[in-house]
DNA sequence: GTCCAGGCCCTCA
DNA sequence: TGAGGGCATGGA
């Protein structure tokens, strides 16, 4: 398949930033502002030559997807007014105002549904470098390889046919886990969960179909809305985000501020505060 | 050795 | 309805 390289202008985009984010587990940096990003059986080339330029190498007939897939076809501009605009209100030492100028590049991928719901099934009281680590062993032992031009490889996904037995997820560090993603792999493969069709049903309905699957909590189920289901609105709390909104946000966090894209403002919340005040080692 | 990690489930009050 | 303990694993 022929492969085709287009070039798109952005503002507020950083893949360094996107990369080290914690919604995705899968990119490999090949170099400053260049990955390799495995998704949806096959992968693309990304890299940003000029701060305001993102370039993407990829199949041709999976432009659309790319596109897609790295928020281009959705409306930052108007969520960074937004942000920016209160940013302006709440004054230079606000911790939003410092949080949107440091990750004032992150975006929310439009990731595969399967492939964000099983990995935020392993991320559950684990940490991101194990994450990484396991999901990387379960695509080598399960997932098709891809040879790159450079002669290095890639591995796709698993489907979730291959996944269904506990017992052949042993010695890939999941732990508890394993039944948990069995199960998922066993209800999606089987069709008595249909991802896809969530991203389209009402939300709270979508959550709690979410959330009757063993292993699927509150966090969870909004992590898979957000990262998997292209829900903007979703806020997923983990250990990191508490502690942010104990500490800076006592009252309540202002969650109708960012109506509709409020999981943005978590994503660049979470970077801020992992990342802030230490150097950035870039995974 | 203890603590922690993009938590969830079960039990008990 | 909410609090508390258990759960696999491995790095700090």
């Amino acid at each position: 398949m022929e492969r085709v390289t287009i070039t798109e202008r952005v503002d507020h985009f950083n893949l360094g930033q996107i990369a080290r984010s914690g919604q995705t587990f899968r990119w490999i940096r090949q170099g400053p502002q260049t990955y390799t990003v495995p998704a949806a059986g096959d992968y693309c080339t990304a890299f940003m030559p000029e701060r305001d330029q993102l370039k993407i190498r990829c199949r041709a007939d999976m432009v659309n997807f790319w596109r897609r897939y790295f928020g281009l076809c959705d409306p930052y501009p108007e969520y960074w007014a937004t942000i920016d605009a209160w940013a302006e209100k709440d004054g230079p030492e606000a911790y939003l105002t410092k949080a949107a100028a440091y990750a004032d590049g992150m975006v929310i991928l439009r990731q595969p549904a399967w492939e964000a719901t099983a990995s935020f099934v392993i991320s559950q009281n684990n940490n991101i470098p194990r994450i990484k680590a396991i999901i990387e062993a379960l695509c080598r032992r399960f997932g098709h390889m891809i040879t790159l031009p450079s002669g290095g490889w890639v591995y796709t996904f698993p489907e979730p046919e291959k996944l269904t037995d506990a017992a052949h997820l042993g010695g890939l560090g999941l732990g508890y886990r394993d039944k948990y993603l069995a199960a998922l792999a066993s209800a999606v493969a089987g069709g008595s969960v249909d991802l896809e069709k969530l991203a389209t049903t009402d939300y709270e309905a979508a959550k709690e179909a979410l959330k009757a699957i063993p292993g699927i909590g509150e966090k969870v189920a909004n992590c898979i809305l957000l990262y998997g289901l292209g829900r903007l609105e979703a806020f997923p709390v983990d250990v990191w985000i508490r502690r942010i909104l104990e500490r800076e946000f006592p009252d309540g966090f202002p969650a109708g501020r960012y109506a509709g894209f409020a999981g943005l403002v978590q994503q660049i919340m979470f970077c801020y505060e992992r990342e802030s005040g230490r150097p950035t080692a870039c995974i």
